[in-house]
DNA sequence: TATATATGAGACAAGTGCGTCTCATAAAAT
DNA sequence: ATTTTATGAGACGCACTTGTCTCATATATA
């Protein structure tokens, strides 16, 4: 069945419907996700055998393209605030991707926490938050957990600038990180490289 | 109805559950949130014609309770940082009332950006953000709309350092603080006050 | 105390989503 | 060209949700 064209055409587009719908409506039924991938609704439960295994394969896909964009980062050997920066840049094209994990930050089944692909990513944004504090780019007073979750925030927040606004990613970039670092305060340091 | 000892008790019940049920579990049936009230069925639909009106009822609730929290603020004739500052002070023991208000954030329909009495209260933090920028307290370069979005989503992270961790209000209101303004970089300015 | 009323439990019909199935068709693979 | 197979349309039963209703009970009001 992967081996088909019409198979992988309707597997992307069904996941791709989802992957657009279900944050900006939860209660999206599967017949109306069928219809926004244009496709039967046979067909969906041909692909995936229930509402769940759809979720299921649009948080898989989306954490695989967020891990496939950085894992090239390895080779460059940032580290700190450095890998801090370049991963916002390779991650906020995905940013569809990041808005589907981010609509189960609420979530009342823990989905995000629980899963073994999130805390991986979570823990080399550990790692690099807590290098950012021994190169004094971090305050080391500043609790791990309150630096990351402020990352996380405002990597949805730029996401929404994108979106909503439809500013320039570039730009987003610029932004969040001379926010993250410096604040909204006067008197910016050097936050460029 | 609502001069019965029972009908209020049971309102507000029913509106606490949704309150807290709703945002965890966009899909809750009316079942579930009577059950969690511990509030017999017939009695929800006694109260809320529908599920439409219960969540606009919980909206409804949501802010006006932080309204009231805002309010008395007139009195204290502060502006820019100040204000801001205050404000957070102020909405952060409502935290589950505004996690209700960040549940509609992705929402399709655009419940929040809809709404008069959202429009009002951003209306007031864009007034704020002016003025700090007037007085040299956010740098001006920075676009409103950027500094409003970070405003609320460290707003939001705040809440859930104080749900998930059991961090300490006031701790947190530092820490939101100075990420706010110094951001999470070295040599903070001074930000109490 | 006597009256009024909010409540819980449950029945009820209508609607909807879910998951499975069949069959004819169109598009792939060979 | 022939075979294979993914698809769309639709029917089907099941379970659940919704919204309304009734009636006995408990609680508040007067």
């Amino acid at each position: 069945m992967l081996r088909d064209k019409r198979a992988v055409k309707s597997r992307r587009a069904l996941i791709e419907a989802g992957l657009a719908e279900l944050p900006e409506n939860p209660m999206a039924s599967l017949t109306e996700i069928a219809e926004i991938a244009g496709i039967g609704r046979a067909t969906l439960y041909r692909h995936f055998a229930s509402r769940e295994a759809l979720i299921e394969e649009v948080l898989k896909v989306s954490f695989e393209d967020i891990i496939q964009v950085l894992t090239p980062m390895e080779k460059e050997g940032l580290r700190g605030k450095q890998a801090m920066m370049r991963a916002v840049e390779l991650m906020l094209p995905l940013a569809d991707r990041l808005r589907f994990l981010s609509s189960f930050w609420l979530d009342g089944e823990r989905v995000l926490s629980k899963d073994p692909r999130y805390a991986l990513m979570e823990q080399e944004t550990i790692t690099s938050v807590e290098q950012a504090k021994e190169d004094g780019d971090i305050r080391k007073e500043l609790p791990t957990r309150w630096v990351m979750n402020t990352y996380d925030v405002l990597l949805f927040s730029a996401w929404d600038m994108i979106v909503k606004e439809k500013a320039d990613i570039g730009e987003v970039t610029a932004l969040l990180m001379t926010t993250f670092f410096d604040g909204v305060g006067p008197k910016p340091r050097e936050t460029q490289e």
